[in-house]
DNA sequence: CAAATAGCCGACCGATTGACTCAACTTTTA
DNA sequence: TAAAAGTTGAGTCAATCGGTCGGCTATTTG
């Protein structure tokens, strides 16, 4: 049970846009460093997630990404299916056909119980919208400004 | 996020020994063909799951593989992490180390979601034993038998 | 218009790792 | 003593992952 690499920076990516949201295009390069993520390579996950409607961008001087939509409407479950394809612990478990058959079935309780750990994995990542994470990392912050003084 | 191979193998592995508890030792070629796996593959999960504690063994004729407990004193979490290690979706939050830190992790909320999704996935397969399994398979198949009817 | 900036595109690549096999050995029982 | 079955350690093989590179196109600014 591992997030990717790819649904870590893609997340990550996008955390770093929603918290310079309004503020125009921001460029790969800025957002690679400030996240320390692999430039190159962080280049094709943004071109999947603009594709994929939740990115914008602007090329040349002064462009680069930001979010195609308020980010209280794109949740991380979005991004990880956009980068890593549907959220399923196993075969018999997809996510668009949950009444695909496997043939063991009959003598086999397990399925459910991967059925569970997706439906559980989610609803986490589904109702977690990128707002929500920057309200997290705002309240955190004010947090250890509030203790150091 | 997925249940790899391993963790496939070595739980229904475990179902099956699970049902025939107390019938004595089950040889691996038996297993591996009631649920349809590589048997020699299947030998190194189990020799894993005896050295963890789980299974038990008997060589020469007549020998096999049996549970080392009753079926109620097994979860699918134990067995998961036998085979695949801590249950852990992403570097940042270890099982073992709750407290571990990332350096990103002021301007970071993500991990805070990971972490949910670690103990939501922890808490289904660590309270699910091997009884529990066998008792949902026996209630589908009375099910199945009294439709029949 | 030219040059610089920055996204777009597709190919490529090496290393890990996941899934699986094999040969040879030991133990036990019939 | 032969056959059954677990034990051990090594080896194979392909695919995927994580990442790079070159060169293109669009946009802006001087």
């Amino acid at each position: 049970m591992r997030i990717s690499t790819k649904g870590d920076y893609a997340t990550r990516a996008l955390q770093d846009l929603a918290l310079h949201y309004a503020e125009g295009p921001v460029p790969i390069e800025a957002i690679a460093q400030r996240q320390a993520l692999p430039a190159r390579y962080l280049e094709q996950l943004l071109l999947t997630l603009k594709r994929a409607g939740y990115l914008a961008s602007k090329r040349g001087v002064n462009g680069g990404y930001y979010l195609a939509k308020p980010p209280r409407e794109i949740t991380l479950g979005q991004v990880l299916r956009a980068v890593d394809g549907p959220i399923v612990p196993i075969f018999c478990v997809s996510e668009e056909n949950p009444r695909e058959h496997c043939s063991q079935e009959t003598f086999c309780a397990l399925r459910d119980v991967w059925a569970e750990v997706r439906d559980a994995v989610s609803a986490i990542v589904d109702h977690t919208t990128l707002a929500d994470i920057c309200d997290r990392i705002r309240a955190k912050t004010k947090e250890r400004i509030s203790y150091q003084i």
